[in-house]
Order: C-alpha cells, then sequence, then structure tokens
DNA sequence: TATTAAGTATGGGTG
DNA sequence: CACCCATGCTTAATA
C-alpha cells in the first residue's frame, strides 16, 4: 500500500522490495516528508570524523529540512548522523538501496546502504507548537503584579500601561523611595534586543521622570544582554518561573474557594 | 495487522484506533521491542528543567533499553526525550492514549498523551555491529612497520615480539642511537590502561635494556592518560588514521600490481 | 557512585 | 559567516 491515503501517512510499507523502497524513499524526498527506515544496512561517515558502522538493524529517521538519524536498539544518541539542511539522495546500486546525505561546509557525507527494509512509513507532520516555558508572559505578568516582592522589597505597582508605549507587556511600579520604576518582562531567555526596547522606553521616561529606573525581569539573561544592560544602567531580576507557576497554582486555587 | 510475521517487525498499524494502539504499545514493552508511533500527542516534562509542548504531529521512538525520543519535523535533537534506563508505562485515561517515562536519580518524568495514532511499528533489531575506526590495530600495525618514520625519523624495527611478552600488538624498534623502543598501538583513544600497560612492559625489559623507551602510538590519548604518562616517562606519538589508511591502500595498491 | 573531560557535540545569540 | 556560550546537553573515562 503506498499513496496519500487516511491521516497524513503518504508510505506504509511492510516488507518492500528494494525497488518499492526506493521509489518511497524518492517520493518522499520530492516531497519533503517524514521518512522512517527500519531495514538491514551499513554505514558509511567522512567529514568531521570517519566511522564505519558493519550490517545491522537499524531505524533510520530523515526529515524534511535535511537531518538524518541513524539509531541503534540502545542508546539516546545516534549512531550516525546528519544535521539539517543536509543534501539527500537515493539510488538502487550494485544491488543495495544507497540513501546518501551530503553536507558542504563543512563537507560531510553520510552513505547507507540496505540490503532488506522491513519497514517503511513516510508522513507529513502538522505541528506548530514550539516548546513552552513554563509560564506565559501574561501569566507572568499577573504573578509579578500580585507578587510585586518577587523583584525587589518595597515595590508597588502604579499603573499596567503607559500611555503612548502601550503592546509591551510591562509593569510600572514606584520602589520604597518612591522613584518610578519600568519592569519589562520575559518568560524565557532575555536578550540584547529586549534590554534595548527597555533603554527607549525608559529613556523616554527620563525626561518627564529622571530618576527612572528600568528592571528587566527574566528567568535568565545573555552574557552580552547583561553588559549591554549595565553600561546602560539598567537591571536585571532573575524569578524562577517553577515558583512563579506555583504562585499562580495558589491565587487561582484562592479565587476559586472565594467562588 | 498485527503480530510477528515476515522479517522482525511485530506491529506495524495504520490509523489504529487508540485501543489498538495501546495494546500494541504494552505488548512492544513487554517484549523489549524498538517502537516507532507517530500521531497527534501533547507532551509534559518535569524534572531537570520543566516544559509543556502543546498538540502537534510528532515521531515517538521508544527503545529497547528504555530511551524515548520525541522528533518534531524539524532539527537534529528530539524536542523531548528521556535517557536508557527510563521506566516506560502505558495506559488509556480520558480518551488519550497515554505514555510516561519515568527516571529516578535525577527525578524525572515525561508524559506523552495521544488523541490520535497514525501509523505504529514495532520491530526487534539483530544488530551485534559497533562503531569501527578506520583501521583495525593489526592494520595500524602494518602501517606502522612499513612506514616507521610515522612515529620517528631514524626508527627501525627489529623484531614484532618479545619471547614472554606476546600476545599484545606491539612493535619492537631502535632509534637511531640504537636504543631499544617499544610501541604500544591503539587505534582509538589511548586510556590510562593502555599507558600502564605499556609500562609494564616497559619497566620489566628495563632490567636487561635499561635506557628502553616506551611510545603510545594512537589518534589520540585522554587528558588523565597523557599526565599518567609523563610521569611514567613515557611517550606518545599522534598518528592520523586517515593518513595511515591511504597508506595501507598504496601498500595493497603495490603488491597487487607485483602479482 | 560521583566527578571530569570529550564530542562528527547541537543550537542560539551576537558582531 | 564566524565566534562564544548554554544545554534537561550525552557519553565515556576516571577517582
Amino acid at each position: 500500500m503506498t499513496h496519500s491515503l487516511e491521516g497524513y501517512i503518504y508510505h506504509n510499507l511492510l516488507n518492500p522490495s528494494l525497488e518499492e523502497a526506493h521509489d518511497a524513499v524518492k517520493e518522499s524526498l520530492t516531497r519533503t516528508l517524514l521518512l522512517t527506515l527500519i531495514g538491514l544496512c551499513q554505514v558509511s561517515y567522512q567529514g568531521r570524523a570517519s566511522s564505519e558502522l558493519d550490517w545491522g538493524d537499524r531505524l533510520i529517521v530523515i526529515k524534511p529540512d535535511g537531518s538524518v538519524l541513524i539509531h541503534q536498539s540502545q542508546g539516546y544518541e545516534p549512531v550516525n548522523w546528519q544535521p539539517p539542511g543536509s543534501i539527500i539522495n537515493t539510488q538502487l546500486s550494485e544491488g543495495y538501496l544507497v540513501i546518501k546525505a551530503i553536507r558542504r561546509k563543512p563537507a560531510e557525507e553520510l552513505i547507507i546502504r540496505f540490503t532488506k527494509v522491513y519497514a517503511l512509513t513516510s508522513a507529513k507532520l502538522f505541528d506548530t507548537s514550539k516548546i513552552e516555558m513554563h509560564l506565559t508572559e501574561e501569566e507572568l505578568r499577573q504573578v509579578i503584579l500580585e507578587n510585586p516582592h518577587l523583584v525587589e522589597e518595597g515595590l508597588r505597582p502604579v499603573a499596567k500601561e503607559w500611555g503612548d508605549f502601550s503592546g509591551f507587556i510591562d509593569i510600572f511600579c514606584r520602589d520604597k523611595n518612591g522613584n518610578l520604576v519600568v519592569l519589562e518582562l520575559k518568560n524565557e531567555v532575555a536578550d540584547q534586543q529586549a534590554v534595548s526596547q527597555l533603554y527607549r522606553y525608559v529613556s523616554s521616561i527620563k525626561k518627564v521622570s529622571p530618576l527612572v529606573r528600568g528592571i528587566i525581569v527574566a528567568p535568565r539573561i545573555t552574557k552580552e544582554a547583561r553588559r549591554l544592560l549595565m553600561t546602560l544602567g539598567l537591571e536585571f531580576k532573575q524569578v524562577n518561573l517553577s515558583k512563579c507557576r506555583s504562585l499562580l497554582q495558589k491565587s487561582k486555587d484562592s479565587q476559586s474557594k472565594l467562588l
């Protein structure tokens, strides 16, 4: 059985001939599908290192982005691989089904020779999700609004936004000395862009309120962002997202009790 | 279609119901097979870090050693995973097919929930091969015997073995000063064991020939092995296996020409 | 078993 | 494109 059908599976072949497997691999490559093969193969790699893997049964995964993974039945790591961006082609040669994955810079070549394919599956994956941090920025904002002491003792939120600069997830506060403080929240690593955004923000406000402070609130910050932050006279406060998550949960629980 | 048949494939299901998929996963786990699933799933991880991966199509690989890999259609790295040795179980719960992989020390939990399985394949892989270096130690020995200058200028092999110490793949030489030199060959990284073996060798010979030298010949050496080597007064000579390979090829070519 | 170093590390931020 | 750095790094070597 082959070709588009139910679900997103294009090919699902059991013990195909090498010719059938070759056709399916070719079609998977032109359609840029995810391809998995289980078969008896031999692998040779030359590039940053060199290796030969003698005949044995393995799982091969070829991804639409040109990644190739060769897995044995043990271990987290593939025994051989090729990174994303590799150019992949296939041929029938000397009685083998051959799949080559080539990369330039660094020059690397991976050659897989099959004498037998036990199973072949290809599919189109629909997956728009990215790995998510524990909290959305909106949730982090809620936690900080309810627990400003996480950033600094004596901090009091005074307004959620500031006229002209809406659209950013920021919080305005006054510190224990009564000075204005702008918080910029990030639910993942804060980079230089975050720092310069906060800087533009803060320097605009300085014209009105010269003693304004700016603090990046994030689980972590890149080294260069931290350096820029210091030269611009801004501040960084690390927050533990797991801690914030549990505070958010407590807050939700107490709200539902009140209902 | 399910259960043992041709080749080494046990299950090969296309768009199974969650019940069918669950049964196949259970059987794959008890039989310790390699299992691949393509399906619509949601993933949550808690352990050294925390993450949530929202609904999307992915490839899941579960290995006989307890490794779990969750791959999206891009990238070399799995988006989520569990290392070898994890304890894996499956259940049907709240309309989902749930697969959990748990590890103690460090405590980690990976939970995969499927609403739809497009394809499921399980197989027994027969694979005794390990990844091989470019040269066997016997081939490396041949290359060094024919090209002793690769180790040191003026080196001359004098005997392949030394009475009492046979059984090791080593080479005896005299250097340009006529002193005895013992070579210990390794076709991969030389470790402390290799160094101490060479040391035992050399110190025995020292009783007869006090000026004997010992050299490890290998593509590389571990840091600790190098430290030990220096304290024991031994030497290390790095060889390029690719270069050795081409020299071996040349040698074979010239031999076949003579025939 | 814990610690340290190596890897075809990979992947992201930055200049 | 190059470099530097973090990673749920993983894995092997070593104390």
